[in-house]
DNA sequence: AAAACCCATCCGAGATAGTCGAAAGTTTTC
DNA sequence: GAAAACTTTCGACTATCTCGGATGGGTTTT
């Protein structure tokens, strides 16, 4: 296999990971999760300190407010999220529920934005969280605007996970769900991520056609039923539209 | 010096580095700014690639939302972050102007938390952004209760820098206004770091009056005159002190 | 209060694995 | 359609990463 790339980036940032994963730690504790020589924890958790990217106090080791930097940086360059300006906080406001700007990276969807609504800080909705394309309505309806065959890579490549009890897991159905998702101009997801959550997702495309990413509105069942769907669909297409057409005018 | 630690680390992160400050690059490119033979580079980015922090498409190499992630988890664990709540969000309305919580790391200033007012975006303001800090009413705020030798400690490695024209650069006007600063519980700052902007910052102690971060109102100078210091200052002491006792609760 | 223990840090020899010149392959330019 | 520019592959050399073991500080146990 990969003989190549460079090993010790690699374990710079599965330590890394670590560190995000658990919040911090210490170098034994870091080396019996993942595995290593203490020494060898110890000699890249000062390499990682001199970077900047780690920090330690008082022997606890700590990520730094670079990642966040790099992310924010990285985020601002992006021109979806530069499109969207605050088309989520109306969302947000006019649903009264969560709004996410969703993107796809790396075949997974991952949220850019939380736009929160009433509600609490939602653990499942962070910037930088990802999950499933297949699992979630933004992951359906960028999906949905993609070529076929990509589609069908993407489930020879990672298959058709199941989340909860909920999530599709029959290409067949899949395949009809991102039928309906053009027809309607939305993508529906009731608890196949989150037991329980039901979100509404419409797509944003720029002038080609391309899908360059997904508004999202999500809530707990109880809150969005039958009759408060359409209405939320309607807002969240409405915002990618206006998106769409800012996207376009850049 | 420093003969130990990982050589291939600290590569790691300087060119994500790069990638963070120019928006991304070629390989060659890359290998241009940073004086590296290019195949190096090349090793580099494609071990990045596969750790996920790094994306190509099309040759063009770019961070990816993993640092926004591990970003915002760190931020999450941060007891002052957690502790602001929605006071800055107040504060950014009570005032008109933007509104940041701030902390100290590596013996700098940085922005934790952005909430700006009715102003577009400001480039000087994002999460992780960084600065000296002397020349900002946060950092002055947050030196003003640090112990004086560690004040003398600081001075002594990073200097007094100037930033702009009006950056304080003696050391003995420096300790004048911190004494100021501990009599009247605010920092303020007149185009010490961005000529023409104005910023008035009150610190965030906890229970053992450890110094903790920092709440800063910012905006033009022009916006805020005289008269409006004292009413700005007052409402972020008022959310510095709202902070300081859900710090304590925690 | 001594001993045992835990943990971070230091050290250094040995060998893996990073490095980079050069060549091959690919894309863009003129 | 040739040349230029750039990315990618290859491979040998040896720099440098690796990690067992020693060291020492700090804390708990007996």
């Amino acid at each position: 296999m990969a003989g190549t790339s460079n090993q010790s980036v690699g374990r710079a940032f599965r330590i890394v990971d670590e560190l995000a994963e658990n919040g911090g730690g210490s170098v034994s504790e870091l080396a019996d999760r993942l595995e290593m020589p203490v020494s060898t924890v110890h000699d890249y958790l000062q390499a990682l300190v001199e970077t900047g990217y780690v920090t330690v106090t008082d022997k606890e080791y700590q990520t730094t407010t670079r990642f966040l930097e790099v992310g924010h940086r990285q985020r601002h360059r992006l021109e979806v999220f530069k499109a969207v300006r605050d088309e989520l906080e109306t969302v947000a406001e006019e649903t009264g529920e969560h709004a996410t700007l969703m993107i796809e990276e790396a075949d997974q969807a991952v949220i850019l934005t939380v736009q929160e609504g009433p509600d609490a800080i939602n653990l499942f909705a962070y910037p930088g969280a990802r999950m499933p394309l297949h699992a979630t309505a933004p992951g359906k309806a960028m999906l949905a605007h993609m070529a076929d065959d990509r589609v069908d890579e993407l489930i020879a490549q990672h298959g058709l996970v199941a989340v909860t009890s909920r999530t599709i897991t029959d290409p067949e159905i899949l395949f009809e769900q991102l039928e309906q998702i053009r027809r309607q101009g939305y993508a529906i997801d009731e608890g196949e991520r989150i037991a329980g959550m039901v979100c509404i997702a419409a797509p944003i495309l720029d002038k080609s056609d391309r899908i360059r990413g997904a508004i999202c509105v999500c809530g707990p069942q109880s809150r969005i039923d039958e009759s408060r769907r359409n209405e939320i669909a309607d807002v969240a297409k409405r915002a990618a539209n206006v998106t769409q057409v800012n996207l376009d005018y850049v």
